[in-house]
DNA sequence: CGGTCACCAGTTTTT
DNA sequence: CTGGTGACCG
């Protein structure tokens, strides 16, 4: 009996097949993580490959991580040499080493999304392009399109023909690419062109990878773009062991580059590649999965497969609709509640939703009833302001070339050195072709600058000094110093007293994952670099951090449930207008309401018992209310498999539950006339919830304690006098015990009354 | 230079 | 409703 006796017939063929190149179309839950784990482990155990040549690529960190630890558990050695990774971070890897080669320097930072807006300001101010024209979004947006095509500068000129605003962008897009490598910096994107760049020029480069990487595995084919396609074929170009592992319904990521030909052309691109389909589902009760069959099966052009399961047939699919979208959180956080009651956990649930802004209602609903939570995405925790200022101080120490970083800090805290300092500084730069940073070492070369020279350097002085002690101690003593030094800890405290605290875990939490970081590396036996760090944090996604064994609820996205599975699902906001979205239901393009379908299809298949769908009459967006109907998706589930708790008697009178088993949508009911309220203007996207600093729940994440600890007694009390770093002195009014710490009131003889907490205050009697 | 106030524009999904 | 930006004043 040998581990691969487990496997049913499809899969024990794919695994066995380990020459040449190999399509797996997984169906949702249909074991494709222990194909691809197993296919590793005979390649190592059977077929005596060096773990050494085994490149396999996924999509999340989370993903890579698990990958190899299941690897780990079947092979038992050798397996922390497999190359496991994303693509990103594989191609951030290779770059480090060889992208010199290209012209950039190998310390080079990696820009993101808030990076790319800020540079592109900056571009549109130097290129004078009019920004209520042109949007930094849309130029972005079409700069990354282009790069996911392997587009470049000239070649996007090229195609522009004689078209004004087309040239226009390539002007732009030109210019960016300037200023990126000015800042010795490349975006998400580049990433992976360079990689590409690099292995088409550099036949030895190409070949070093080519003969390691002999069996290549990628996980989520299905949404791979083409640059990512290309970087595939290279490496696979040698020995062709290349098995790609994916679901063409499940192609959710178009909007990103993602090309769903790619899985769909494999066979054209590779002739002799086999193809295997996983269609037995081990997922999801019978009811769950042909719901999801249904709602698929009105997509065309789609692998022809369908999935199956020996599962029974479970629980029917239970639909609400509601008035509002505050009663359908009520109901979703009563319905967890009492199925803990029931003997249930908090992690078997997961509630799941087209936008991220629909988190917020579902979270204050859930602080209410004390259910504990955890919400994935949003802003994610390296984007956040103070997180920011403080990495763009270790880039400023790390790479004094990446003038956005510099920018950034020059005046954070205030120093007293203002924007037309800043832009002296920066034409000084410009005119003299060197970077901000070295600019500003020389404040006597710039013209004007005179007032401002000594504040400018003592700035230079202080980075100069981190700049030596970053080789000399570790990178905690660092943050910590930059943090006291600078005296951002203390400003942030005194700023805005609402948002500190939460601002301050932050960067608790940011000490913390730098103290792991480096503990990573001792293990490893590898040196802890602040290159290193910084490298790390830009590529993390905020599903990374989820932990299965915690017990919360988890809140996300649909996209970010990709590849995860519970118990019981909540699928909140199935309405036309959300879910289908406004955008792809106005717009004409009828791939992408397939797409958002294949998002659907995505979101049931995510269950495993229990499926519940919610919805509201009427929602408000964006300060303005919205009609909408019961999604068209729904329509598509066989009315046979939906509860519609119609019966049951729910609520008296109104937010009660009602839905007709018809086509449901040839009026809307009620207000409006249409299905939608609002207006549809372009779509765009950018910070979708979290009013500010409202931090999700994460008490509960591993590691988040405070290092300050809360102090039993105090040294003052009310009515003494006290000092503070920047207010001077003052009398405390008020002292209350909050929930972490005291909450102190402190009349300060020239700063007025403030609040503050004890723990950051540092107040000290006189 | 920095703070405050008023206005305006915006939101699908993310490595 | 919210965050970002621009004008104005201390």
């Amino acid at each position: 009996m040998s581990i691969y006796d487990t496997l049913n017939e499809p899969q024990r063929e794919a695994v066995l097949h380990t020459d040449g190149p190999l399509l797996i179309l997984a169906g949702a839950g249909s074991g494709k993580t222990r194909v691809l784990t197993h296919r590793i482990a005979y390649l190592i155990e059977e077929m005596g490959v060096n773990p050494w040549n085994i490149l396999a690529i996924t999509f999340t960190n989370k993903a890579a991580g698990e990958m190899r630890q299941r690897v780990d558990d079947l092979v038992g050695f050798g397996s922390e040499s497999i190359w496991v990774s994303t693509f990103h971070s594989m191609c951030v890897r290779i770059l480090r080493r060889f992208i010199d080669r290209l012209g950039y320097d190998n310390r080079f930072t990696i820009y993101d999304t808030d990076d790319q807006k800020t540079l592109m300001k900056a571009v549109c101010k130097k290129v004078d392009i009019d920004t209520k024209q042109f949007k930094e979004r849309m130029l972005l947006s079409v700069i990354s399109s282009a790069k996911n095509e392997m587009i470049l500068p000239e070649e996007f000129e090229m195609n522009a023909g004689g078209d004004f605003a087309q040239l226009k962008i390539a002007k732009v897009y030109r210019e960016y690419e300037a200023q990126l490598k000015a800042n010795n910096a490349l975006d998400f994107d580049d990433l992976l062109v360079k990689t590409v760049q690099l292995l088409q020029t550099q036949p030895d480069v190409r070949e070093n990878y080519q003969e390691r990487f002999r069996y290549i595995m990628v996980d989520e084919y299905q949404d791979t773009n083409t640059v990512q396609f290309k970087l595939v074929s290279l490496l696979a170009g040698k020995y062709r062991n290349l098995c790609v592992v994916g679901d063409d319904d499940q192609s959710i990521y178009k909007f990103r580059g993602a090309n769903i030909r790619n899985i769909l052309d494999f066979e054209k691109e590779y002739p002799d590649a086999k193809v295997i389909k996983l269609e037995q589902n081990y997922r999801s009760t019978e009811n769950i999965l042909n719901a999801a069959n249904g709602v698929i099966s009105n997509n065309k052009g789609r692998k022809d497969k369908t999935l199956w399961t020996a599962n029974g047939e479970g629980q029917k699919i239970c639909l609400k609709q509601f008035d509002t979208a505050y009663d359908e959180a009520e109901f979703i956080a009563e319905d967890i509640k009492k199925e803990v009651r029931d003997g249930a956990s908090y992690n078997d649930s997961a509630v799941l939703y087209r936008t991220n802004a629909q988190s917020r209602l579902l979270e204050e609903k859930f602080i209410a009833m004390n259910i504990p939570y955890k919400i994935v995405g949003g802003i994610n925790f390296y984007a956040r302001r103070e997180i920011k200022d403080i990495l763009a101080y270790l880039k400023t120490v790390d790479n004094g070339q990446d003038d956005l970083a510099v920018r950034r800090i020059i005046n954070v805290p205030k120093r007293g050195i203002g924007l037309t300092t800043i832009n002296r500084i920066q034409e000084a730069a410009d005119a003299r072709g060197i970077s901000f940073y070295d600019a500003l070492l020389a404040p006597e070369m710039i013209p004007g600058a005179g007032r401002s020279a000594a504040k400018l350097n003592s700035f230079a002085a202080l980075i100069e000094y981190f700049k030596g002690q970053a080789e000399k101690e570790s990178l905690t003593d660092l943050l910590n110093e930059i943090l006291d030094m600078t005296g951002y800890t203390q400003n942030l405290e005194a700023d805005d007293e609402i948002d500190a605290e939460s601002r301050l875990q932050n960067i608790e939490e940011l000490l913390n994952k730098a103290a792991a970081y480096e503990e990573d590396c001792e293990d490893r036996d590898e040196k802890a670099t602040l290159s290193g760090f910084l490298e790390e944090v830009a590529l993390v996604a905020d599903i990374d951090s989820l932990e299965e064994d915690q017990d919360y609820v988890v809140l996300m996205t649909l996209h970010s449930a990709k590849g995860l599975e519970f118990p019981h699902v909540y699928l909140a906001g199935v309405e036309d207008g959300l879910f289908p979205s406004y955008m792809t239901i106005t717009g004409d393009d009828p791939e992408e309401l397939e797409e958002e379908r294949r998002l659907c299809y995505v979101g049931i298949t995510r269950a495993e018992q229990k499926l519940t769908l919610t919805c509201a009459r009427k929602r408000m967006v964006r300060g303005e209310t919205q009609y909408n109907r019961i999604s068209r998706f729904i329509s598509e589930i066989p009315p046979e498999l939906l509860d519609t708790g119609r019966s049951s008697a729910e609520r008296a009178g109104g937010a009660g539950n009602t839905y007709s088993g018809d086509s449901g949508f040839g009026n809307a009911d009620g207000i409006g006339g249409g299905a939608f309220a609002g207006t549809g203007r372009g779509g765009s996207f950018g910070k979708a919830y979290g009013a500010a600093g409202k931090k999700p729940f994460t008490a509960l994440t591993k590691g988040s304690q405070l290092t300050a600890q809360k102090s039993d007694k105090l040294s003052y009390g009310v009515g003494d006098r006290v000092r503070h770093v920047k207010f001077g002195e003052g009398t405390v009014l008020d002292i209350k015990e909050g929930g972490r710490d005291f909450e102190v009131t402190v009349e300060f003889d020239t700063a007025g009354v403030r609040k503050m907490f004890a723990m950051f205050a540092k107040l000290v009697k006189i």
